[in-house]
DNA sequence: CTGAAAGCGCTTACAG
DNA sequence: CTGAAAGCGCTTACAG
């Protein structure tokens, strides 16, 4: 590979010359300027970014640990909100896929601070709670899309009351009176605090929570997650005569459409459905096309990079607001 | 941050029979060996990869060029499988996101050549022929899920064409014998060769091709691509009455499901449907859930990683071959 | 089995 | 504005 003394060598100027130039140092004779960008061309010469760290003492680069991440596609643009901005700052994203089988944390930890990480995020699929290693405690840590038990890091979940809230009020506003909320697993805190957002709503808009259902219809523990949708979504529209069912995942909305259609009824029409996620292709795959709220993972990904680029390191923890995402299923 | 020359103060050695115990030469007397291992622990020393990268002259970081990839969520499985063989052989896996608006090719290779990487692993969305700038043919390169149109590197695609036929040999199999095949873009690599699978399984199995109907349901230009899916499947299954129908991705198969349903139909009952793909969560989603070909994203991914690994560099086209998925939908 | 010297490709700090 | 020296944290090559 061709170094800064062929450049030197080659433009006839000393190598620290090169080095100005490539860093831009002001303060060279544009003649000589010229000289070493002819070479660096003639040469192919490209820095070599290994030396510069280790002279420098500054890596660039942030590592981003993603919990799981990957199972769930949507979650990508947490990584796409950090990365966009790395780049932007001519920085490094280093990301590291965890799960409990292959890599651990303290794996995957070890192996950012040997690449001296200036930063880390610390992302998980979805919005939980997590205890993290000491270890964390030695680099600035950021948590995107979870919070730790002992709120020692700036962290950012989404904002999952306002959201419940603002969708159900959108419904309530177009007129529907009487819904089913079909719930997340009860374990999850999603599931707690949308719960507090419809009735928040209802109650704003003074209906009789009578008018409002709320169950959950996954069951079980991580990874080994039931869903019986379907059969409470019939039987919860035959008895319940709901006006308008909220889904707490597109996925579920799926099979409400399904159930739907078998009762002879039609969505948007007959009976209205919202939900949550904005989830890869599905909300305009459905017809009509369903109206969701859409999870801000590229604006949690992006707060957390700024983050750690502005160096905030009090333990706050931030919220990031869901988009509504009208469509034609309500 | 501690260095080697601090852990060996500490353990009262020379520093370079502390660089020996952490690359694990064999030739450290086991008393001096456990003095620097003890030194380590306490002082929390951690190798820095950059200096020695410098001094080794080797970078052990492969560059992973994700062409648009992470727009289709299923196709993560190709950073995945070089990703879990990176971590194994103990190489960095530096991923780039290109897509046209933003980060240009040119733009990446550079990047990655600043690292000095050792191999790049160029990877396409989806299956199809790119033009790669002679930039990459600095460093070796294996193209992932497409191939050059000159024919300059070792490259993998999915086996289209077997698993065409095999999913509809799979369908005769069962006793289907009219089916209509809703194809992808007819632009695409993947239209055409699939229709040949599809073919060659029909004139295997003796039976005439006037019982096999292949349309293209998707139309139009890359990004702006509009799907007949719904009407076409309509008028099919009314017209033409096929006893299966074999979907060229699975999100088709769950507007055919939606019609199939409409019409008054049960699929894996009076209809049977296969599909392409293994799309995140649909084929699981769906009820009856559906039978398809799932593409060998993963499998491609560590073909490529190993390609670099035993520095093969002979311009072969290999295929890799989909694994039928079988569910209850036929 | 161990160590002192030299060097990787660069930047820092300083002299002119 | 330019350059020669020193040094980043390691590994290589060699001597003992």
């Amino acid at each position: 590979m061709v170094t800064i003394k062929d450049v030197a060598a080659h433009a006839g100027v000393a190598f620290k010359t090169v080095s100005r130039v490539v860093n831009n140092d002001p303060t060279v004779k544009p003649k000589n300027r010229e000289k070493v960008l002819k070479a660096i061309e003639e040469l192919g010469y490209r820095p070599n970014r290994a030396a510069q760290m280790t002279r420098r003492k500054k890596s660039g680069v942030i590592g981003f640990i993603a919990d799981e991440l990957l199972r769930v596609p949507y979650t990508f643009d947490l990584i796409r909100g950090a990365q966009d901005l790395a780049w932007k700052h001519d920085k490094e994203l280093m990301v590291l896929n965890v799960n409990v089988n292959k890599y651990s944390v303290e794996g995957a930890v070890n192996h950012l601070f040997e690449h001296r990480v200036e930063g880390i995020i610390y992302a998980a699929m979805y919005h939980r709670e997590v205890s993290l290693p000491l270890q964390f405690k030695e680099v600035p840590t950021v948590l995107a899309n979870c919070y730790d038990s002992y709120g020692r890091y700036p962290s950012i979940v989404p904002d999952e009351k306002e959201a419940a809230r603002e969708i159900t009020a959108s419904l309530i506003g177009k007129g529907y009176k009487r819904i089913a909320f079909l719930n997340l697993n009860e374990n999850i805190i999603a599931a707690k605090l949308r719960k507090e957002g419809v009735e928040q709503a209802f109650i704003n808009a003074n209906i009789n929570l009578d008018n409002l259902l709320v169950e959950s219809v996954i069951f079980g523990e991580e990874n080994n997650e039931r869903s019986v949708t379907r059969s409470r979504a019939e039987d919860i529209i035959k008895n319940f005569k709901p006006d308008a069912i909220l889904c707490g995942q597109d996925p579920m909305a799926v099979e409400v459409y399904f159930v739907v259609q078998a009762l002879g009824l039609k969505v948007g029409k007959d009976i209205g459905v919202g939900s949550f996620d904005d989830w890869d292709i599905i909300p305009t795959l459905l017809q009509p096309e369903l109206t969701t709220m859409a999870l801000p993972h590229y604006e949690m990904g992006q707060w957390a990079f700024n983050c750690l680029l502005e160096e905030r390191t009090e333990p706050v923890k931030e919220t990031a607001r869901f988009t509504l995402n009208s469509r034609q299923s309500f």
